[in-house]
DNA sequence: ACAAGAATTGCATCCGAAGTCAAAACTTTA
DNA sequence: TAAAGTTTTGACTTCGGATGCAATTCTTGT
């Protein structure tokens, strides 16, 4: 009953309030429905006259012109896909990324993927968005980028390169940042053992980071390397603590892990937990820079990440291979700016 | 060369690869463009026989609904706007609308405001876009509201809850959290005097906290009060610290601030500038319950927010309203959840 | 086997703006 | 002032899928 009435006027309001129309702006100025759309198209041709009065009926209908029906027929939709795979690591870059694409008059269709969102369900969606191209912080496959590709979509993904694919990228130089970290651990004093912490199985920055910190400690005829794996956040570095020192006893006095959240993790449990200083007892590096690892409670030693930089790149190699197709696929590479902290043995 | 080579194949394949479309399915099926339109609509009257035909075509020819046209013709794009002030204080808030939203099968067009941001401009954008609902934590003015009134577009705030105004909102309680935390506070010791760290000026939240907490102050006979103000940021809180002691000297005891960041801000500048004891010198209490709360470094005495349940409860309500339009405003007020850490003295 | 009823299918139209092209209006020139 | 040239303008079509309705096919009962 109750119901029947609500939809009834419901309905009613739909018929009344139907939005305007361009035909309704047409009318009320008496005019062709073309000449208003004209008005909307910056540099058409269309007499003063005509567009003092087209926009006379505009203010007075409060027409707003529909996107949806421009993009139908234009075949831009002037909206991106941005996906990131889990918005807590991501917040700085994705504002980041979200202003600048504002800023250039382009939208923001938002996927995040969790552990048990399906992807390929996601991408779909993406799909059938017709978005004008895709923003990548997360890890697709071959298969997904080449549908992409073949829909001419350009794509960028931001940290993550993919080797022997040709596809657009913005990395931060993960390899030559860890490398730099550990020659700053050695030469910062002499470890009698390091501890390696990395991140998830499947990242492919935590592969690299690692990759990066290993080599350059075999270079450096360093060998005794004790190896533990988190998942990236705070709490998995304060139980990497644990695993490592299980592993090796309290023997470590170094510390290298694949990101700032579970370096600091590792800070907190180190010196709360074991009581044991930092860096006096134990020396520990970063990766990232993120703002608490500037705080005085850390004062962390890490890499950090030029994310404007690194964002104003992605924007604008997505919308250049928007605007034309043509441009072949492109890897940037930027290096991560050391930041000494405090927490580097004498 | 390279270059025209490049951009000829680039056309040859915008043409021959024009996005497929019902009507190839159509035609490659061998039935009408509505049986491959109804094949998409879950409920439609099909015949088994028809469905396998036209799925394998669409298969054979990698057919993707255009989200756009469909959107054209139903009225219905399946996209909300989601508007956040600064991305930054909300990472954990738009990444559980974002996962709660997608789960429904509803895309998240995401608006970001920051200081220079043109309000009116993107809000026109979102109009453009035809979403379906706005979900708003921003502040918007009567007559923003009121728009989206008139376009019958539901509307539904998070954490901004405006009296006297017939509109939907989830939020939690500021004034009961603060007073909780001011109860507390004058419970756990004697304290001579308090200061009070306001975000900014034109922050709602800002202000209910603090109201909040100056009414339970007020109640418990307590006068003597410093206020100052921060932007809610980190570094705010560390020079907070130093506008408090150079108002009163090193008399001030107790510190409220109106939320955790500055908080922690406060909290490493007592103990690390100041070489003060939090909780045996100074006591402080904060507000949001963010993760480095909980870190073993700060262990901070706070109301948190619950999170989870306000996300889920504004993307119900907006999702509710977008199915029924007859549904009156309605606000939620949720309580915040005390979290007692360390920082309150014995 | 045939009529009545139910389930499918296809035709035609619509959503709202943009682009094409020819007609109309306005300028300029001789 | 008429002819030629330049702007403006409007009628019509298009984008791609959804839907009301009539036509068709399939069931079912007798």
């Amino acid at each position: 009953m109750v119901q029947r009435v609500l939809s009834s006027r419901g309905e009613r309001l739909a018929e009344s309030q139907r939005n305007v129309t361009s035909y309704d702006v047409a009318r009320h100025a008496g005019v062709s429905q073309s000449a208003v759309s004209r008005c909307f198209k910056p540099g058409a041709s269309v007499s003063k006259k005509m567009r003092e009065r087209v926009m006379q009926s505009v203010q007075a209908l409060g027409y707003q012109p529909n996107a949806i029906a421009r993009g139908l027929i234009t075949r831009r939709s002037n909206m991106v896909a941005v996906i990131v795979s889990n918005l807590n690591f991501y917040p700085e870059v994705l504002s980041q990324l979200s202003a600048r694409f504002m800023q250039r008059g382009v939208h923001v269709l938002l996927f995040t993927l969790d552990h048990e969102s399906d992807v390929a369900r996601t991408l779909e969606q993406v799909a059938q968005y017709r978005v004008d191209g895709v923003l990548a912080a997360a890890h697709l496959t071959r298969e997904q980028m080449a549908q992409f590709h073949q829909r001419n979509v350009p794509l960028v993904f931001y940290n993550r390169s993919y080797r022997d694919v040709p596809v657009s990228s913005v990395c931060c130089d993960q390899l030559q940042g860890e490398r730099v970290l550990v020659d700053l651990l050695a030469q910062s004093g002499r470890h009698r053992s390091y501890a390696l912490l990395s991140g998830p199985a499947d990242s492919v920055v935590s592969m690299q980071r690692t990759q990066g910190a290993i080599e350059r400690l075999h270079e450096l005829g360093i060998r005794d390397l004790t190896r533990v794996r988190g998942d990236y956040s705070y709490d998995s570095g304060r139980r990497a603590v644990h695993a490592i020192f299980e592993q090796r006893g309290a023997m470590t006095d170094a510390i290298v892990s694949a990101n700032d959240m579970m370096a600091l993790g590792c800070l907190d449990e180190l010196r709360h937990r074991f009581e044991l200083d930092v860096p006096g007892d134990v020396s520990l590096v970063g990766f990232d820079g993120v703002r608490a690892a500037h705080w005085s409670s850390f004062d962390l030693t890490t890499i950090r990440q030029p994310v404007e930089s690194m964002a104003e790149a992605a924007v604008t190699m997505l919308l250049e291979r928007i605007d034309n197709p043509g441009l072949p696929a492109e890897k940037r590479l930027f290096s991560g700016v050391l930041r000494r902290g405090a927490t580097l043995g004498h």
